[in-house]
DNA sequence: TCATTTGCCTAACACCTTTAGGTATGCGCA
DNA sequence: TGCGCATACCTAAAGGTGTTAGGCAAATGA
């Protein structure tokens, strides 16, 4: 019988295609055991369980993520890269859900996947400089962007703001509109 | 043999209270059944199955949060009741995270806690009459609340804020501080 | 071509969810 | 008080999942 050719990455990825299509809850060993027509104990070779798997799906989806967000990133500034930045997450979150919901995967403390959440700081710590910010306001702009868009996205995938007006697009627009002029009177609170 | 007295509301009050204790995702069937004592197979006479039990327990944290939603609002306004009503939320996460958790729990269209979502709109609507905000500035606002907090908690119980300065507690305040004043200024973005 | 590595297999265990049907408990009523 | 009935909880069983242990055979390199 010929090799399936499994490695750790290549289920890692098999698994966040898999999530797009099935949501990341359904993906497991055996799901994705059944996607490449291999029996389910023949993946705890490349990977050490469901939490390993997972864990790396989560790890794929954040570094992707943050790829897209430098190139959104780079060469703006002020309004502009913030809507960039803000718009990268809420499309990727509408295109790839799955692999969305698996970068929201509570990943352990030491694990490589902590470092990638380190590096979407820093992009949005870039985004920030537009508006001269000092300590310890950045910092606190930095958890209320995060925390902004996370929870936006959540909601919307959630259908809350599905069934009522304004859209959500126009919400969205807006609330951007009104984030960038509250950081740029963040000093003067 | 004595009957345990199982009704689907006892099992969804214990079924949230076992969710603080072991965490919302362990709360199961066979959980709940081995607390009371009693056959997994018991509880299908009174709940529909896994899913129909985490929907109830997420119903019941629902309902629970925006009692004190309600109650932290009421006789407050303005920036007042936007810290009262902030506070409500994320110290119900932090003294009741299998709760909160299930509060989060994706629940399906049609269902009642549906309902209870719209109570907590509304409960930020309330607040944000103290702020005499139009349409669709207030649908906009409320979103944006809902948002904040719900993205901040999760990212804080997640621990994105636990080894860094300054505080959660104090970006938190600061964050709010922030918030406020962006809701008095909204006309004149 | 042979030895070795190792990728994938089978087998087995423990646990979970759900369904079907049986037993006995506790209530309402005579 | 005792009887009948509804139903609360039970046993049994099927089918799924995660994980470990050990075996066979395909690929690799000498």
């Amino acid at each position: 019988m010929a090799r399936a050719g499994l490695t750790a990455d290549r289920l890692a990825r098999a698994g966040a295609e898999l999530a797009d299509e099935i949501g990341f809850e359904q993906v497991s060993p055996s799901t994705l055991a059944r996607h490449f027509g291999v029996q389910v104990a023949s993946l705890y070779s490349h990977v050490r369980g469901a939490h390993d798997l997972k864990t790396r799906i989560a790890q794929v989806a954040l570094d992707e993520l943050a790829d897209k967000a430098a190139d959104a990133v780079a060469g703006r500034a002020g309004r502009d890269a913030l809507v960039a930045l803000a718009s990268v997450y809420r499309s990727y979150a509408r295109e790839h859900p799955g692999r969305y919901a698996a970068s929201q995967y509570r990943v352990d403390p030491g694990s490589v996947a902590v470092e990638a959440g380190r590096r979407h700081s820093e992009l949005t710590r870039a985004v920030l400089r537009g508006y001269d910010l000092g300590e310890p306001a950045q910092t606190d702009a930095i958890r209320l962007l995060g925390s902004l868009f996370n929870g936006y996205i959540g909601l919307e995938l959630g259908g809350s703001f599905a069934h009522s007006a304004p859209s959500s697009d126009e919400s969205w627009a807006r609330i951007l509109d009104a984030i960038d002029s509250l950081l740029r009177n963040w000093t003067q609170i």
